[in-house]
DNA sequence: ACCTGAACACCGTTCAAGT
DNA sequence: ACCTGAACACCGTTCAAGT
């Protein structure tokens, strides 16, 4: 058979080194994206970790690759509160609840909201894959709300996930923008109550 | 008195080469910005415009000077629009067509969002005075709708130039995305809706 | 198997030299 | 008064050469 390149470490434990150096490059990544964002330097942080840059992606073959490795945690996180609203919460508040978290997260890093929602129309990228799981957690909930007839039902969780990320967005872009992340999500989230000619009351 | 260096033709007429130069450069932006959006390479529009780049730089000094150029025209429509809808339309409906207006308008150049709400946050921004009559614009039909009891009160115009804004970068983020672009405008409008408790019906 | 850093093709911005 | 383009300090990405 023809030996492919292999990707690293495909199946077999890495070699130390290797593996010492992949940590080193996420450590540094987590200082650096967090002083200058989502769309930080790459080069500068090859340089901060003080390894060569073919190294770096040779770990991280993309942005989103570093990115999905930083948020990974976080995104395991908020996926399984998700299931934990759902049993100690009504629907309705069990989803805004999460919505509010998702937005802050979304919020982590400077620029990741735009980073989050433009992998959706990328299945190539680790952050769109990442951000499935957060979705179909979500759309549980989101279910469970509509299922009540307390959110309307031509809503779905790709929506939801939308305005999430802008409303972290908003935020973003100013400090003045910041304040009122809190009050516009509210806004939001009183635009998904069902309308008055709707089914509203539909389980009573 | 000392001799200031003076910006480009200050009071006087310009010179008939700056005038063309500045002519030519407007109209190769307005191209390059269609194709590869309001981050386009300034490089890349001084080099097709037959230019060079420290022309580019005279007549523009920085990037949202340019885009502020190329969407002047738009944004004084714009602004005479509202007015034209405050006296063609009862209140809730005036804005609302506005708002959308105004969402396709932020959505003509990709990145075009990005930049404008960016310039909220900076005062010296040319973009951001361009803003800042629509705004106020828009504020009149705001108010409007709020003393007819159609609009929570605890909103301004910031608040609506801001979801606008989030909602023309959404269907700037993915094809997908922008075919719910409309949708997610009506509910971010149902959502300025007061809510139950409110005085909703002041005026009857 | 993994690491390094030069090489390539780009940026934005400034500014000395020209006309 | 205005224009030009080289110069500077950066990017992201690839890949030959090393260990």
């Amino acid at each position: 058979m023809p030996v492919e390149p292999a990707p690293p470490s495909a199946g077999r434990a890495p070699r130390a080194d290797a593996r010492r150096n992949r940590d080193r490059v996420l450590e540094v990544a987590a200082e650096v994206v967090a002083e200058q964002g989502a769309q930080a330097s790459l080069r500068d942080v090859a340089r901060r970790a003080g390894v060569g840059l073919g190294t770096l992606y040779r770990h991280f073959p993309t942005r989103d690759a570093l990115l999905e490795a930083l948020l990974r945690r976080r995104f395991e996180l908020l996926a399984d509160r998700a299931d934990a609203l759902a049993v100690a919460e009504p629907p309705e508040r069990a989803l805004g609840v999460w919505l509010h978290e998702f937005t802050l997260g979304a919020g982590a890093y400077q620029g990741l909201s735009a980073a989050l929602l433009a992998t959706l129309g990328d299945p190539e990228s680790p952050l769109h894959a990442a951000c499935l799981t957060m979705r179909q957690a979500c759309g549980r909930l989101l279910s469970a709300a509509q299922r009540d007839g307390l959110v309307r039902t031509d809503v779905d969780a790709v929506d939801l996930f939308a305005l999430a990320n802008a409303l972290a967005w908003i935020a973003d872009q100013a400090p003045s923008l910041a304040e009122r992340r809190d009050r516009l999500f509210g806004l939001v989230l009183d635009g998904l109550a069902p309308r008055g000619g709707d089914a509203a009351s539909a389980g009573r």
